[in-house]
RNA sequence: GCAGGGGUGGCAGAGCCUGGCCAAAUGCGACGGGCUUAGGACCCGCUUCCUUUAGUGGAUGCAAGAGUUCAAAUCUCUUCCCCUGCACCA
């Protein structure tokens, strides 16, 4: 058995006859789309997650009779691929080793310095990987994100969103490289970190006596009634300079001044030493107080602004800088720490124990003597910082009560709009690099186009339109809603990168999550437009095709493109996206998916919003996360090769919840390729089984079929994957081996419940599903066969039960065998004994209402008993028995086995009994039994006593 | 910090929505046995503790704690911990 040739045989059969090649017709349509790769690096095992579970419900669909259409794209536009090109220009190691793990030539990597090279080089391979993968792909359809009819509808696109004056323009930081001058992003930077950019507020304290303004920055503007002094540092530099035209200068350190240019116009005036302010005051904005300038030690000039605001009472560092300075014997006047709030319950310090000293508490929990290092002061500042945040209320007079967040945000309200505040930016987790080697500065861009996604209308259309789509799981479906509210602005145009210009701004790009959020709709015509010039792409084409707006006769003279060109397109589209399904992984959801939903409900009418979108997890590697640095990514096609495309297919698709992640593991993917062999195998032998009358163990399988069936219907309609590979393929093989031990199998049976198993196990392993459903003698597809359909008459609880009494049967004797054993005597032979029909009425009548008092009633009349078919003298015992069973009461079921029924169940199995137990067995009914252990039957769990 | 998802036996991972047939599926691993020259593969058994040399008995138990209930892995609340995303980046 060769897994590769198998592979590709099926593989070449589907190609040539084209099977998944579809067009408008009459059946009902299913689209299923995924998120196309980005072209910058090969298929790796992860991918197949994603791409997998969509082609599983793809081929799923085509089952159920449905005209299924699965296309496929590729994305190019962006700044990764120019990053790409630019790093292998300046010889980057890591990448070229990166590469050289998916095989790629010297001599390939070589010209990568092409971006162009590269997205077409990644087109190939990654659509070879599909290939290989089995994915049921109408390639026909292909298109990449870069191509000039896209752009085209992108432009028209936008020209819609812009009508509906969802572009908006306004202010917007990014992270920005001083040397290369331009914005830089995660790829841009050194060991890609993302430049995390954050807001704090700076407030200005005026300096008394001087027309200029000390400007410190603080996260937590609530604590300004705690200001007791201000902090700088005296031995750095600070500049005296104007911002925004503004004609009273700021005083903030030097380093401050450079970077603030990027968000300001800064106008330097003087450069002083530090030292020089100490002998300046500043005046509290919010209460006009006068407060002194100290040193202070923990003072950074590229921090902030260089210039801090002391709240002794609130922030550990401040409270232990005026602790050091006193020490120091340096002069100042006597400084006390004021609260502003309080935390009354629920925090980590004593709320009584310090009353104005909240942050010496704070360092207490941390070291003795409140004198702690600067990692420890860290780490009370966390605390504090989050606890006055969360428990905190104000105790000052016209906040008194408010939050922290609350009260934060009123005095940020207050100051920005008296003209004492504003907000600066700054890098929350700097130093972050260039690739080029320079600190990354946070740039302010004032002419930012934005697609505003916080559009009040908007976002209720969104909302409409989510309510409408089925979210596979369901309870992603909070991550959805969560997700469209959060959703605002969102920055579109970009400097730089490939992709559709920005039709309000020429020298811009689209952003390239933006360009794609309706793309799905350019499958349903894009093999229709391939050879026409773009050119002739104008809005009114797409107008009529997806709005059917306009006339598709003057589209067709305005433009030369043939009229029923045009109207194929419009029925095309018409037809396909009606129904659709969509996949992603998880992670999108807060942003593509989303988007997707926003622009869908901009742009198209109601019955072509989504229908379904499905997202995936991850897949990690021997359990842990496919990473550069661990070393351990799978290139899909290595996986194939070593693996075989199904096995590959069945553990990374079907061995975890949709929305969880899967492990990619040896172990794991052995038992897989084993699993399989042993199909192979039964089928191979298929024709060597007789097949007679069915017997109990048949009607057994049968069930357990048909049970399958409906299970896995329903679990694949909800795409859980993993519970269809369980009960399909994992337990459909204990289930035939159980069948197969019983003897004699029958062959017709095994090859209903062979057929049936491979129809359902097609969708995830199709290649080898193929193989055993001809091996099965059968001629069509498996892939175009119907999805089986489950027989409900088939289903019996009874004689699955029944095969379970017989299995504990087996277990319980071997037990009480080795009991015997283990007393040095050897079993010779064991009697079975069948509990009376009486039991079986008394279990029925207690499980009915969960008491015995009904049964109770009827031992104590003679009526009664007899009534159960019992005698006088058996009264006593009849009760003993009842009142052991009411110790399980809430255990008892309904039981609908008589006692012939059970009787003529074991009495049929005896030969199978011995053969498990390997000594002679008889059966007999409870009241025909002279055992003395008889009356210790009960119903579905009879008596057994072993002679020895 | 905010948002979303989680925490189950040596490990992985079902079960949780719809409470009781749950000492908890299944797989892997470990252990014992069979088969074998041996290893692998395969087959059988076992894998919380106690009790029982004739069994299906008892205790503890599903992150921690509290609650609801005749009954909780499952419902409610609190706490702790882990993962993912947080914007111009695909």
């Amino acid at each position: 058995m060769d897994y590769k040739e198998i592979d590709s045989r099926w593989q070449k059969k589907w190609a040539d006859a084209r099977i998944f090649e579809s067009d408008v017709g009459s059946k009902d349509p299913y689209l299923v789309t995924v998120a196309f790769p980005y072209v910058n690096a090969p298929l790796h095992i992860g991918h197949i997650r994603t791409y997998g579970t969509a082609d599983v419900l793809a081929r799923y669909k085509r089952m159920r009779g449905y005209n299924v259409l699965f296309p496929m794209g590729f994305h190019a536009t962006g700044t990764p691929i120019l990053a790409f090109a630019k790093r292998l220009r300046n010889n980057d190691k890591e990448l070229v080793a990166e590469l050289k793990l998916f095989h790629i030539s010297d001599q390939t990597i070589a010209q990568m310095t092409d971006p162009l090279f590269i997205a077409n080089y990644f087109v190939k391979d990654i659509e070879y990987g599909m290939h290989r993968a089995g994915l049921s792909i109408d390639w026909r359809r292909k298109f990449v994100s870069t191509d000039p009819q896209f752009s085209k509808f992108i432009e028209w696109q936008f020209g819609i969103l812009n009508s509906k004056e969802y572009l908006v323009k306004g202010r917007h930081p990014v992270g920005w490289c001083p040397n290369e001058n331009n914005a830089v992003g995660m790829h841009d930077t050194k060991h890609d970190v993302e430049p995390d950019i954050e807001g704090v507020l700076s407030i200005r304290f005026k300096v008394e006596g001087e027309d200029a303004y000390l400007l410190c920055t603080t996260y937590r503007p609530e604590t300004l009634f705690g200001v007791t002094n201000i902090f700088v540092n005296k031995d750095i530099k600070y500049t005296l300079c104007r911002i925004n035209g503004g004609h009273e200068p700021y005083y903030v350190s030097k380093e401050a001044s450079k970077s603030l240019a990027f968000q300001f116009k800064i106008e330097p005036i003087s450069d002083i030493p530090g030292s020089e302010l100490l002998s300046k005051r500043g005046v509290n904005p919010i209460n006009g107080e006068s407060v002194p300038v100290f040193p202070g030690f923990f003072v950074k000039g590229d921090v902030g602004t260089g210039v801090v605001m002391s709240v002794p009472a609130h922030a550990p560092f401040d409270y232990a800088a005026l602790k050091r300075l006193r020490e120091s014997g340096y002069p100042m006047p006597d400084i006390k720490p004021r609260r502003v709030m309080e935390i009354k319950a629920g925090g980590s310090i004593n709320p009584e124990g310090y009353v104005d000293l909240p942050a010496m508490a704070y360092i207490g929990l941390f070291a003795k003597g409140s004198d702690a290092g600067d990692d420890l002061l860290e780490k009370a500042t966390k605390l504090q910082y989050r606890e006055e945040a969360h428990l905190g209320k104000m105790v000052i007079h016209e906040y008194e009560g408010m939050g922290g967040d609350e009260a934060g945000n009123k005095v940020k309200g207050e100051l920005m709009g008296a003209g004492n505040a504003f907000e600066i930016y700054i890098l929350a987790n700097s130093p972050v690099y260039c690739r080029c080697g320079y600190p990354v500065a946070v740039k302010v861009v004032d002419d930012q186009w934005f697609i505003n996604y916080g559009n009040k209308e908007w976002k209720s259309l969104a909302a409409a339109a989510l309510k409408g789509i089925t979210i596979l799981p369901e309870k992603s479906k909070r991550a959805f809603d969560a997700a469209l509210d959060w959703i605002g602005l969102r920055a579109v145009a970009r400097s730089q990168g490939l992709g559709t210009r920005f039709p309000l701004d020429k020298g811009k790009i689209i952003e390239s999550l933006s360009d794609s959020t309706i793309y799905m709709s350019f499958y349903t015509i894009s093999n229709l437009i391939r050879d026409l010039p773009a050119e002739k792409l104008i809005p009114e084409l797409f107008d009529y095709v997806y709005l059917n707006k306009g006339d598709p006769q003057s589209v067709s003279s305005a433009t030369g493109i043939d009229f029923q060109l045009i109207k194929r397109c419009r029925e095309s589209f018409d037809y396909w996206y009606r129904n659709t399904s969509r996949h992603s992984a998880g992670e999108l959801i807060f942003n593509h998916l989303t988007m997707y939903i926003f622009n869908h409900a901009a742009i198209f009418a109601k019955e072509y919003w989504p229908r379904q979108i499905a997202v995936n997890g991850m897949v990690l590697s021997e359990g842990e996360k496919m990473s550069k640095s661990l070393g351990n990514i799978v290139p899909l096609v290595d996986g194939i090769e070593k693996y075989g495309t199904d096995v590959i297919r069945m553990q990374v698709i079907a061995s975890a919840d949709l929305f969880s992640d899967s492990d990619f593991s040896e172990v794991a993917v052995r038992g897989i390729d084993e699993r399989f062999r042993y199909l192979f195998d039964l089928v191979g032998r298929i024709d060597e089984f007789d097949s007679g009358e069915l017997r109990h163990i048949d009607y057994w399988l049968y069930s357990k079929l048909n049970r399958k069936v409906a299970s896995a219907t329903e679990q694949i309609e909800k795409l859980e994957l993993r519970g269809v590979s369980t009960s399909v393929f994992y337990d459909s093989i204990l289930e035939l081996r159980k069948y197969l031990a019983r003897g004699s199998p029958n062959g017709i049976v095994l090859k209903d419940y062979l057929s049936c198993i491979i129809l359902m196990l097609a969708p995830i392993a199709p290649h080898v599903a193929e193989e055993i459903w001809h091996g099965l003698g059968n001629e069509s597809f498996v892939s175009l066969e119907k999805w089986p359909q489950a027989d409900g008459s088939m289903i019996s609880d009874k004689v699955e039960a029944e095969e379970d009494m017989l299995d504990s049967i087996i277990a319980d004797t071997n037990q009480v065998a080795a009991l015997i054993r283990k007393s040095g005597k050897e079993p010779r032979s064991v009697r079975i004994i069948v509990a009376d029909e009486w039991k079986r009425s008394a279990n029925n009548i207690v499980a009915k209402d969960h008491s015995i008092k009904q049964i109770m009633e009827r031992l104590n009349s003679a009526e009664g008993m007899q009534g159960l078919g019992l005698k006088p003298e058996d009264r006593e015992r009849s009760m003993k028995y009842v009142q052991n069973m009411a110790k399980k009461m809430n255990q008892l079921r309904q039981l609908d086995q008589s006692q012939d029924d059970e009787y003529g169940l074991l009495a049929g199995s005896v030969d199978y009994l011995k053969k498990s137990l390997g000594y002679p067995v008889t059966v007999e009914p409870e009241s025909k039994s002279d055992s003395k252990r008889a009356h210790n039957a009960a119903p579905q769990r009879p008596s057994i006593d072993i002679s020895s």
